[in-house]
DNA sequence: ACCATGATCCGCT
DNA sequence: GCGGATCATGGTT
């Protein structure tokens, strides 16, 4: 099935995300990041992810399940979004199988379909665009919510039967991956659980 | 008190 | 133009 921007909409299925959740991480990049809306469509490519496992004190899960992180033990495939510093939504997919408090968190995507409504969605003034407005879109994981419009009522979205889905790129262009810490964090430091494509323009640092 | 962030301000080149 | 400090703001523990 393709809509008229040629756009393959072909969630990608469970079995993809019911999987080791480092494995997942890096398959994201290169992902597209799909919200379909009653007037129109928007996308993104993957280029910055987080892996979040089960015994990391990184993870909201580390303390067992909350209200606040059960999205996160629930089946591989769905979304979870999570409220932050007061004013900030970030999002999650969550992997492995349920009842494994697990998920990847989407810190970049490259702006592919959607552009003008990411911009009226990120910058309330109208104004003129230019090459920063485009790298500031979507290079970091709350800028990406706010492109995409996405806040507590998204959070539990099944990724495999909702507006918000990935797909397999058009084409498969090829990229090298690199690990560094995650951002951000103070404990687990020491594992190398950021992925992101080298030299791609969008992602966050 | 802490926080998986982002925008702005300030003191430098 | 930059890099680092600071702050905005509210849910969670």
């Amino acid at each position: 099935m393709r809509n008229s921007s040629n756009i393959p909409l072909s969630p990608l299925p469970r079995s993809f995300y019911t999987r080791p959740t480092l494995r997942v991480a890096k398959e994201l990049l290169g992902k597209l990041f799909v919200r379909v809306f009653d007037d129109g469509i928007m996308a993104g490519r993957i280029v910055e992810v987080e892996a979040y496992c089960m015994n990391d004190p990184a993870s909201h899960s580390y303390r067992g399940r909350t209200q606040r992180n059960d999205v996160m033990f629930w089946e591989g495939g769905h979304l979870y979004v999570y409220f932050t510093y007061g004013m900030h939504y970030c999002a999650n997919v969550v992997t492995n199988v349920e009842g494994q408090g697990e998920a990847v968190l989407i810190r970049a995507v490259e702006p592919l379909l959607g552009l003008e409504h990411m911009l009226k969605n990120r910058f309330s003034r109208p104004r003129t665009l230019t090459s920063n407005h485009l790298l500031n879109l979507t290079n970091g994981p709350a800028k990406v919510c706010q492109a995409f419009s996405i806040t507590k009522a998204e959070n539990g979205y099944d990724l495999t039967n909702s507006p918000i889905f990935l797909t397999e790129p058009l084409t498969n262009q090829k990229f090298s991956i690199c690990s560094t810490s995650r951002i951000g964090i103070r404990n687990g430091v020491e594992k190398k659980w950021r992925f992101y494509m080298k030299n791609n323009p969008w992602v966050s640092i």
